[in-house]
DNA sequence: GGAACTAGCCTAACACCATTAGGCAAACCA
DNA sequence: TGGTTTGCCTAATGGTGTTAGGCTAGTTCC
């Protein structure tokens, strides 16, 4: 009887694929075992149990989503870096729906300090050197930033936009052109 | 003995309640059965299954946000209209927490169609008309506003916004400025 | 090469949840 | 009051999460 080689990285992986392909509320600690041939009880040794496995996909989700946003970030400033993070966010949100999904929960503070949070908030950051904005603005344009987009992706997953017929696409882009705008001309207090 | 008096709207309201208390991912066919000190069995006779459960919670939800945001905005417009929309919703998200997250199941179109979604869609489009927008940037507008709104709320519930010292309420304030502005200056295709 | 050890996967067992089938009694209705 | 409906119950099945303890494949050390 040859051993099935497990790690918490493998079933990590493994539950994020599910994750993607049968949805984030699908995935179970069974589906996983299954998935490698193995009984549920096994997992346990690798993992400390179903919401720790959750935890990690998140993990590994913000931390493939980073390197991404950075990879598209590179060599670009203002408006051009406003649009290549936001599309490289909603690319991914795209092409990994259980992920994107698994990113939502809530990690506890230090959790959430050890992941590739605090970079995504670094990126954005930057994004902003191109805009002149200095403190408490800053803060403000992040989230409003950060808000769009998320809202956006999970309004556009979860068919709110089906209704009306115009293309979701064209729509993305006058949002991003509306938030270049008043990124270059944000209100006086 | 005498009997519960269950209906498909009580399980609802208690199912929604339990939301709110417990957090919507908590919300289980036995814990509702445990409210109302009744065997689990004895739900499926109101309600068809778990899944009917959540759409019931959700359509609740949806008809409960509409009226509060209707209540809001009356009376109002331009961004005094805006203003009281964006609380209103924002108010109800932090109010009903479990409700919130409820609302966010797909439902399948014609429930959808039936659902008070379409008042939400309806009376966000009244808010526009102190904005002078015409289609499409009208559907583009709605799109941005709504994303905002949601990903605003939705980020501040999962802790997004904790690691920055910044009042999240000030922040809110400047992204309703913002998307006002915006929306009085559209900028041109 | 064999003995001792470690670690990986297994079986067994229990609790909770979702769901269906069929029974019995309370409530209503004629 | 007797019959019918309907509401909740018991019983049973299957999936999931989790713990405890056992057996053996692979490693280490003489």
């Amino acid at each position: 009887m040859t051993r099935a080689g497990l790690t918490a990285e493998r079933l990590t992986v493994a539950a994020a694929e599910l994750a993607d392909e049968i949805g984030y509320e699908n995935v179970t600690v069974s589906a996983v075992a299954r998935r490698f041939g193995v009984k549920d009880a096994s997992l346990y040794s690798h993992i400390r149990n179903a919401q720790d496995l959750r935890v990690r996909v998140a993990l590994l989700a913000l931390s493939e989503l980073a390197d991404r946003v950075a990879a598209a970030l590179a060599g670009r400033a203002g408006k051009d870096a406003l649009v290549a993070f936001a599309n490289a966010y909603r690319a991914y949100a795209k092409e990994h729906p259980g992920r994107y999904a698994a990113m939502q929960i809530d990690l506890d503070p230090e959790t959430a300090a050890a992941s590739a949070g605090p970079r995504h908030a670094e990126m954005t950051r930057a994004i902003l050197r191109g805009y002149q904005l200095s403190e408490p603005d800053q803060t403000d344009a992040v989230r409003m930033m950060h808000s769009t987009f998320h809202g956006y992706v999970s309004l556009e997953r979860s068919g709110g936009f089906r209704h009306t017929p115009r293309e979701v696409d064209a729509s993305w882009a006058r949002s991003l052109d509306a938030l270049d705008s008043i990124l270059r001309n944000w209100p006086p207090q």
